[in-house]
DNA sequence: GGCAAGCATGAAATCGTTTGTAGGTCGATG
DNA sequence: CATCGACCTACAAACGATTTCATGCTTGCC
């Protein structure tokens, strides 16, 4: 026995086309009318049933979030982000988990797109293919890939390798290997060109290594091909890969950053955890988050102004303990 | 331009009530109609309209999470499995963090449930006082926590204890500290209570330090304490608090385990990752997840039959690299 | 003072589905 | 051959809100 509409009319003593405009349209009712209609919704505690107003607006007030793992320590950030932003606008989210699997993101993407009125697809595995043809059918802002026109958030990967390999030069490092993730990656690929042009302008030697899974073993299966490169300094694809690096070298006695030095990206909160810390370049996860809401909400206020936006976030360099000197061998 | 019942009702050459109980109540209408239905609806792609059949069956096939804090590593895997199970019944999940205040969540409760059929409360932080009087207006299952007749899932935290002290005993340990948790946590008093009880048994000195964050924070803070207390072994409230003691120790030149051996509570990633590894006792994550949103299930089937339903899962004694034989000094 | 314009309100249609009830067909039975 | 039941199916009402349209009233202007 929720209390509706009418109930407020009734004790209003107005029609209910009348408690739905000075709920909704306040501009539309008398000042006085309105009071009174107010009132008898704060005395009576109605919130209006947002099935009902859903099934003729054609809106429901939820956006969708699809993340590839929440387990990977990237991700949750991010989340928070979306959720805070969401709930400031009065929307809600659903959340769905796609265990790292490319082929149910559209499927959850279609599942989703009817209970919602848009979705934010965040670090997106799926063909450039599935991906066209889901965005004809839902407004979506993707988080950390871009493609083509698709309103996207980014992070600013060449300037974080710029400061990453900025600051490995300023220690002497003249020999360095880059631990790269997943092909398919679009974050991968950008940090691994961008490596490349980088290191190629300051003259110092990169050999690329993998690739890898973007997780601890990952790095940890990395660990031995890195030694053998005889390089003084390893940048891992994230930060999750430079904490197998981390833990291998330690197994094996490798003092970091005595004998090498190692750098992730994303900056986890696990970075700064273990020891030695972990330097790294920081995403600022909540705030990509953040953004990619903001931009959904003007998708969804103005289809054809905003489609075409696109967004990059900076990137910063945390220094830590675990770059140090290049060993003068 | 959605395909709505009525499309398909006229492809198939049937009225609109006779698809919804072909698709919904199939032993009501006859198998040659149900077939031209089904190949109609197949055909057109029909899906139902989720907020209009809300509408009159005052169901909405969604239910609310509720977590204090997504980047506290342990709720992620709590959230897998919600997920994971829910969508397996054609359930959505919202959810939502209270970033740790826990007078936002009597709120939050409050906010998502017009919009869902139960709530998963997990680790609830409200008063006693605030949780009843939620409980009276939505289903909800709590985890991690129990109060009176409230359905809820938790773990055997006195068994993990145990596993835990015999584990400690066996290695020689006679006196070992506790660093406590949050006071207003349960689980926490559950394990301190535990912990006092077990020792006791065994002729083991505790000493209780505390109470901290259960964060990485609180276990830097609680370092020195730990090492004033002259114990051979700690025990933390969480693995966060124990990373937290780990890299402490780390940085003060006090070697895990030979000096002094660490556990922690709950198996976040995280506790592989680090060296030493940390001992620790497992909390099944995923399954505890997936545990409360089959009791909200059926609790949503059945209110009367299964309000009074409480369970526990079993924890498990992860043996890793922090904890070793107590040094003779 | 009369008429047009404007504004606030109410009545009713609508969104897409489920569900109670009535009607219609068919077979079997008396 | 008529009647009764069983079984399906169609019709229509309902869910709770928004929104179009119509109506009555006030107001302003000539």
């Amino acid at each position: 026995m929720p209390v509706t509409i009418k109930d407020v009319a009734r004790v209003a003593g107005v029609s209910p086309s009348t408690v739905s405009r000075a709920l909704t349209t306040p501009a539309l009712v008398q000042a006085e009318t309105r009071a009174r209609v107010e009132r008898a919704a704060a005395e009576l505690g109605y919130q209006p049933n947002r099935a009902a107003r859903g099934l003729i607006t054609g809106r429901t007030g939820n956006i969708g979030l699809i993340v590839p793992d929440l387990t990977n320590p990237f991700f949750p950030g991010v989340v928070k982000g979306v959720q805070s932003r969401a709930r400031e606008s009065d929307f809600s989210v659903f959340l769905a988990d796609t265990d790292e699997d490319p082929t149910a993101e559209a499927g959850l993407v279609r599942a989703l797109s009817k209970q919602v009125d848009g979705i934010v697809l965040c670090s997106p595995r799926m063909t450039e293919e599935d991906l066209r043809s889901v965005i004809g059918e839902t407004p979506v802002v993707m988080l950390n890939r871009r493609v083509g026109q698709i309103p996207a958030i980014t992070i600013d990967n060449v300037d974080g390798i710029r400061q990453a390999v900025a600051h490995l030069a300023a220690l002497g490092h003249r020999r360095i290997a880059y631990v790269a993730g997943p092909r398919l990656s679009w974050s991968n690929k950008e940090r691994a060109r961008a490596l490349r042009t980088t290191t190629n302008a300051a003259g110092i030697d990169l050999i690329e290594i993998g690739n890898f899974a973007p997780q601890f073993a990952g790095g940890v299966a990395a660990a031995d091909l890195v030694l053998a490169a005889g390089v003084t300094a390893v940048i891992a694809y994230n930060d999750l890969v430079a904490l197998g690096l981390l833990n291998w070298f330690a197994t094996r006695g490798v003092k970091v950053p005595e004998a090498i030095s190692v750098m992730g990206f994303d900056d986890i909160v696990l970075s700064q955890m273990v020891s030695p810390s972990l330097t790294t370049v920081a995403q600022p996860q909540e705030q990509i988050g953040r953004a990619g809401v903001d931009m959904l909400l003007q998708l969804l206020e103005d289809p054809d102004r905003a489609a075409a936006a696109r967004r990059e976030l900076p990137s910063q360099l945390m220094v830590r303990h675990s770059t140090g000197r290049a060993p003068s061998n």
